[in-house]
RNA sequence: GUGGAAGUAGUUCAAUGGUAGAGCACCAGAUUGUGGAUCUGGCUGUUGCGGGUUCGAGCCCCGUCUUCCACCCCA
């Protein structure tokens, strides 16, 4: 083949927009993160499920459709059927739970880590497709239900090494009421989509929206005075009962809320969570209790975990009332944050923990032994497999992070034993045993 | 989907419409000898892609793709 042919006949390696490819550097942390996301629910008895990516388009978008038909990637299959690549977790869910009903002891508790797909515009910390990490509990509506799915994600994000998060929390159902008692519950979808905006664009501008829908410039001042806190000091409680009030005396959301609040205090974790009536969700199969989580550093950033008690959404697909309330980690948003972040959790992503170098090609066999022998003691190793100059070696190690590095000297050869190099600091331990090996390491990375 | 900005070597950045360059990185060798030093030499681009204007386009115009930002919505 000549060269003019060979070149044309190269296709151009690209992505769509909004999809990425996972290089190791991103991979590593991003596989390390959802495993000890899969071990921690599962110490809360959650189990694990999957569902299709592709589902019959009527099935994802329910009667509704609105927002979320035109961010569905949807297209007929070979057979003509029309089909759609999920959007979320949850409403496949809600199928899932319908469909499977006779073999679920409820209350279920389930986690599911997968794709998911929206022809949106990406953005940072936004594509097209991303990973998804739920968590639900269906069955149950009560607050026990409502606590153990905050408290999972409050320990989760522990769990994942992350310190400066907070949970903002609110009602619908609370907000609902409000509405209600002002009797403004028909424009009560725009004016969820409003008051959302609050963090952005500010409350002067809210409040003549807010004025648009309603009408009514009492009734938008009504409406700015539920959703903002008199001053950032304002505590749960307090803003509960302000909130009771102004939606016109206590109701069962109110106790649902403070029996919440009990249990986040009994537990100790209540510092991670503020009343924020100004969150309301865009998603309009909420019905209770809702949330979501920023980054204290980066809250522009968006949220990285969200949800809330959606008690009607089986009612789709089913006659038998289905309860749930559950919560979705933005795995991969979250992945962009830490990395703006720069959190060792995403820079230190290493191939594995141990390099042993290779100084002789005859003596691989040697090599070989040392490195089962770690192996064996839940050490991930890495035999370099030619005999290349250190330099090269050294390079090597250090773009995978590789912490630590194993070396032979004529005196280790003779004597057994052998010379451990901590490439992050230099620091060299000479003749010593391989269990002494093992152990200097195991002490490093834990 | 709508609007705006950007796209030049692996990377960070240059280049009045007139032969595409520099640092770092990378590769080879020397020196050193269980690494970040030093020296010598070397490679690198169809300027995102495709058209157009022009004697001549990285630069101007149109289209397209991607990224980033805003709207919308959300993880």
């Amino acid at each position: 083949m000549s060269k003019e042919t060979k070149a044309k006949s190269i296709i151009e390696p690209k992505v769509l927009k909004g999809f990425r490819d996972f290089l190791p550097s991103m991979e590593i942390p991003k596989k390390a993160i959802s495993n000890k996301l899969e071990t921690h629910f599962s110490s809360y008895g959650f189990v694990p499920i999957d569902t299709p990516v592709l589902e019959y388009t009527e099935v994802l978008l329910g009667k509704g459709g609105g927002e979320t038909d035109k961010q569905i990637f949807h297209f007929n299959d070979n057979g003509g059927r029309d089909v759609a690549l999920r959007f979320d977790l949850t409403v496949p869910f809600a199928r899932f739970l319908a469909q499977h009903q006779q073999e679920l002891a409820l209350p279920f508790k389930r986690f599911h880590i997968n794709k998911v797909w929206r022809g949106e515009n990406p953005q940072k910390g936004r594509y097209r497709e991303f990973t998804q990490c739920d968590f639900d509990i269906v069955g149950v509506d009560n607050a026990e239900a409502d606590y153990e799915i905050l408290s999972m994600m409050d320990s989760s994000f522990s769990v994942m090494g992350i310190d400066n998060y907070e949970f903002h929390i609110a009602h619908r159902g609370l907000f609902n009421a409000f509405l209600s008692h002002l009797g403004l519950l028909e424009e009560s979808v725009e004016i969820l989509r409003t008051v959302d905006k609050l963090r952005k664009i500010g409350e002067e501008e809210v409040l003549s929206q807010l004025q648009d829908i309603t009408g009514d410039l009492q009734k938008a001042k009504a409406v700015l005075s539920y959703i903002s806190k008199e001053d950032e000091q304002e505590g749960f409680l307090a803003t509960l009962d302000r909130l009771s009030l102004l939606a016109g005396g206590e109701t069962e959301h109110t106790n649902r809320m403070k029996t919440i609040y009990s249990y986040l205090c009994s537990a100790g974790i209540e510092s991670h969570f503020t009343f924020d009536p100004s969150i309301t969700r865009g998603l309009d199969y909420y019905t209770g209790i809702v949330y979501e989580t920023f980054l204290t550093e980066i809250p522009h950033f968006g949220s990285v975990c969200s949800g809330g008690r959606y008690n009607d959404l089986a009612s789709l697909y089913t006659k038998q009332q289905l309860p749930g309330v559950g919560s979705s980690i933005g795995l991969d948003r979250l992945l962009a944050a830490l990395e703006e972040l720069k959190s060792p959790i995403v820079s230190s992503a290493s191939s594995s923990d141990v390099a042993i170098f290779n100084s002789d090609a005859s003596l691989f066999a040697t090599y070989d032994k040392v490195a089962r022998e770690m192996r064996q003691q839940g050490l991930r190793v890495d035999v370099y497999l030619q005999n290349k100059k250190q330099t090269a070696q050294y390079k090597w190690a250090e773009m995978n992070a590789i912490p630590f590095a194993v070396l032979f000297t004529e005196d280790d050869l003779q004597s057994d034993t052998l010379t451990l190099k901590n490439l992050i600091n230099r620091e060299t331990y000479s003749s010593i045993s391989i269990k002494e090996a093992i152990a200097y390491i195991k002490k490093d990375i834990h």
